[in-house]
DNA sequence: CTCGTAATTGTATCTTTGTAAAATTGTATT
DNA sequence: AATACAATTTTACAAAGATACAATTACGAG
């Protein structure tokens, strides 16, 4: 896991976590690390630079923030890959319009009427309002 | 076994074996996936999703325990036998419900928020009234 | 057909990996 | 010296992977 050649300087006055955080993201952005590719783990870099694992856990987690990594639990952290050329949101809106239409297409093939269709789509968005009112990150669990 | 268009995105905050759990509920409530068939073993929808086989293998524990499937040691597992409901428009309607729950779950997974969702059936559902106005039983086609 | 062995399938358990929160350390500031 | 605050470490935990195992099936030798 080619991050060896990452310095610590234990005098200097920015804090470790950022020193970390600064050096990755330089390797990332030049390029020397490139997407998909798999970090040190946060215990094996830490080792490596005679450091608590959760300095490294921290500094990882903001460069996640940063959009540079994806840190997957269990699994380990990987560079970020850009999802696709071409505008995010207008291909997530799209992803909502196939599944949309795929519903729609399912539930007309089973003879189902647009009104039909249409009144129980607004009944279980209702439902959903009422159970979860305006938040985002839902933590589904029944 | 049909259950290819099963995506597992490893970015998301909510967990692979929760991804699973929720993809698979919806496919076999919409009715994609009828009673008696049998699932895809625990190795080879793992290697499908890249995963490793034992989180798919929790993920069906926890299909089991909600009653949807049937998992069994060194046969496979199956999807269980629902019981019947009512008579036919009862069921017809349930039958829409289901179909529908499973399209905003997935929605939901995907992060879209209620009013995105509902803001795209109404685009869809005009779409269909203009181009098929007042029918019944279209046989639409992807 | 019967038996035994190999292959297949889910299960149990431990390890690895990142996460979260409390406890500690260090450093200013008063 | 006492206090407060930020950075780090300690400790416990949750999700996913690795490995070994048990139940069932498949299949060939006899």
């Amino acid at each position: 896991m080619t991050l060896s050649d990452i310095h610590i300087d234990f005098r200097s006055d920015t804090a470790i976590t950022a020193q970390i955080v600064e050096q990755v993201k330089g390797r990332v952005l030049s390029g020397q690390l490139k997407p998909g590719n798999q970090l040190p783990t946060v215990r094996q870099l830490a080792a490596e630079l005679r450091v608590n694992f959760n300095t490294v856990a921290r500094a990882y987690r903001i460069l996640d923030e940063l959009g540079l990594i994806s840190t997957q639990q269990g699994r380990g952290t990987y560079i970020w890959e850009p999802p696709e050329p071409g505008n995010a949101a207008e291909r997530r809106l799209h992803a909502l319009t196939q599944i949309t239409q795929h519903f729609l297409n399912d539930a007309a093939l089973m003879g189902f009427t647009v009104d039909e269709i249409h009144a129980e789509i607004e009944r279980e968005l209702a439902r959903r309002l009422i159970e979860q009112p305006a938040e985002k990150g839902i933590k589904d669990k029944e």
